[in-house]
DNA sequence: CCTGCTTAGTTGCAAAAATAAACTAAGTTG
DNA sequence: CAACTTAGTTTATTTTTGCAACTAAGCAGG
C-alpha cells in the first residue's frame, strides 16, 4: 500500500482508468463529513469552575464565543488528540498537561454547513497557565448556567461538567486545576468547589494519602496568613502527567 | 449533493478527467479522513466473555476477522449512533437495547488506506439474541488473548474489555449480557466472570438490591435443578433500556 | 512579650458498612 | 424419607468512615 502525496480528483463516468490498483472505492458520501475537534478547556478562578471560550473568526456564528476548536488536518496531525493539542495551542497558547478524550458528537443538524462530527477532549489546568499564555482574547466564563453557545456546544460543556465531577469523585483528576505547589486546605477547598458539597477532613486527608500521588515540599510552608502555616505539597514526579484512581469515593453520605 | 448510486473507481495518476464538478471548496484536507464506526459486541458464552467477529468481505484485510463496522453514511445515518445500529444491524441482524459510545480511536497508521478515523460503540447481549439473530457468519471469540486482528482493533477490543470491566464494578451493566428473566445467583456469576474474582453473596445481593432495577417474578421460580429453586427477575420496566449507578464499589478488598 | 485568634494537622472514639461464617429453606435424587 | 445441593437469611466480626476534641503554630494587638 503506497502513500500519495498528490491527491488526484475522483473519476466522473467520462474518465476511464488505465490503472487500476485500489482495490475498494471510497464512497463519496464520506466527503460530506465536516471533522473537528473541540476542546473544553477547564480552570478554577474565584470559586468556580470556568470555561475558556474564544470568539469565532468565521462563519457560521461568526463573532459568537464558542469552545475553541478546529479542522483535523490530517497532514499535520498524527491523530485527534494532537489534532487537540494544536488546536488548543494554536487558539490559546496553552499546552495542558492534562488533556482527555470526552466524546465524539456527531450528526446532521449540529452544525448548519452540513453533517459533521467533533471529536471532543476536556483539559484541566491552574488560571495562571491561561494568564501566563498572554492571549487576552481567551474568556473565560463560569461552567455551570452557561448559555448562548453555538453548534451543541452547550452539551458538550455539560457532558464534560459532568465527566470532571464525576472523575472529581473517585479520582485525583482536580490537583491538575491546582499549580504546582499547594496546600491540602487548598486542595480540599479544590474537591468541594468541584463537588459542591463540605468534604471531612479526616477522610479526604486518608484518600489523598491512599492515592500517594503527593509529596511534601521539605520546610516549604504556605506564607503571608496570620495562623499557622501550611505544609506545601506537589505531585510525584512519576504523576505529573497521570491521575490516580481509587474504588471508592470522597463524598460524605 | 447528490447522491450517486455507482462508485467510480478513484482515478490513479494517468488518469485524466474530464468533467471536474466539485460545487464546495471545503478544506481539501478534509476529504481525505476516512470516516467509520466499529462494534465492540460482547456477550456472555460459556463462563467467557466473547466478542464477535466478522470476517471481511473487501481489502483491506479481506478474509480477515474484523470487528463489524462500515463507513458513516451521512445521508443514512443521524449520527454515528444511528450509524452504529445500522451497521450492527446490517450486518449481524441485532439490536442490541444497550449500545454506549466507547471512544474515537484516529491517526494516520490505522488504516492503510490512509488517515482514518473510527467513532467506537460497544454493546452487550446475551448469547440468545446473537443465535436468534441468524446470522451464522457471525465468530464468537473469547475476549481475552485475542489475537490477529486487523487495523487497531486489538486496542479497541482492550479497551472495551476495560470500559466493561470498570463499569461492572460499579454499575447494574452486567444485566444487559442475560436474557429477559434470571436468578441472583446467575447474575452473581455474571458479574464474577467479569470482575475476575468471587464476590461475597451478602454484600452482592444488597449493592443489587440498592440500584432497585430489579423485580422479583411472582411466583416463578428456576426449574430443573436438584436443590432450592432460586427466585426469577427481571429488569423494572423504566430500566430495560437503560443502566443504574452507585458510587461504591462491589468487588471484596 | 504575652494573650487571643485563626487555621493546620492529629488523635481517639463512636457509628456505619462490609465481610465471613453459620444457619435455615426447599427442591431433587436414590 | 434421608442425603445432597444450592437458595436465601441471620448473626457476629472486622473494617471503614465521620465527628469532635485536641494540640500546633503562625500573626495581631495591646
Amino acid at each position: 500500500m503506497k502513500a500519495r502525496k498528490a491527491e488526484p480528483p475522483p473519476c466522473t463516468e467520462v474518465c476511464m482508468p488505465v490503472i487500476l490498483s485500489t482495490p475498494e472505492p471510497l464512497p463519496l458520501a464520506m466527503n460530506t463529513i465536516i471533522c473537528t475537534v473541540d476542546v473544553i478547556l477547564l480552570t478554577l478562578l474565584h470559586d468556580s469552575l470556568q470555561v475558556a471560550l474564544l470568539r469565532r473568526d468565521h462563519e457560521p456564528f461568526a463573532g459568537v464565543l464558542a469552545l475553541p476548536g478546529g479542522y483535523i488536518h490530517p497532514d499535520q496531525d498524527g491523530d485527534t488528540q494532537a489534532a487537540a493539542v494544536r488546536v488548543l495551542r494554536d487558539k490559546t497558547g496553552i499546552v495542558s498537561p492534562y488533556l482527555e478524550q470526552l466524546a465524539t458528537f456527531s450528526g446532521r443538524g449540529r452544525d448548519p454547513r452540513g453533517w459533521s462530527l467533533s471529536i471532543c477532549y476536556y483539559a484541566l489546568v491552574p488560571p495562571e497557565v491561561i494568564e501566563a499564555a498572554g492571549h487576552p482574547e481567551v474568556v473565560l466564563v463560569p461552567a455551570d448556567g452557561i448559555a448562548g453557545l453555538p453548534f451543541d456546544h452547550q452539551q458538550i460543556v455539560a457532558a464534560a461538567l459532568e465527566r470532571v465531577r464525576n472523575k472529581s469523585s473517585y479520582s485525583s483528576l482536580p490537583v491538575y486545576l491546582c499549580g504546582e505547589t499547594f496546600t491540602l486546605p487548598r486542595l480540599q477547598a479544590v474537591y468541594e468547589t468541584l463537588l459542591g458539597e463540605p468534604l471531612n477532613k479526616v477522610s479526604f486527608r486518608r484518600k489523598i494519602e491512599e492515592f500517594d500521588i503527593l509529596e511534601p515540599i521539605e520546610g516549604a510552608l504556605e506564607t503571608g496568613k496570620a495562623h499557622r502555616p501550611a505544609q506545601l505539597y506537589r505531585l510525584k514526579a512519576r504523576y505529573r502527567n497521570r491521575l490516580s484512581l481509587t474504588d471508592r469515593g470522597l463524598s460524605t453520605g
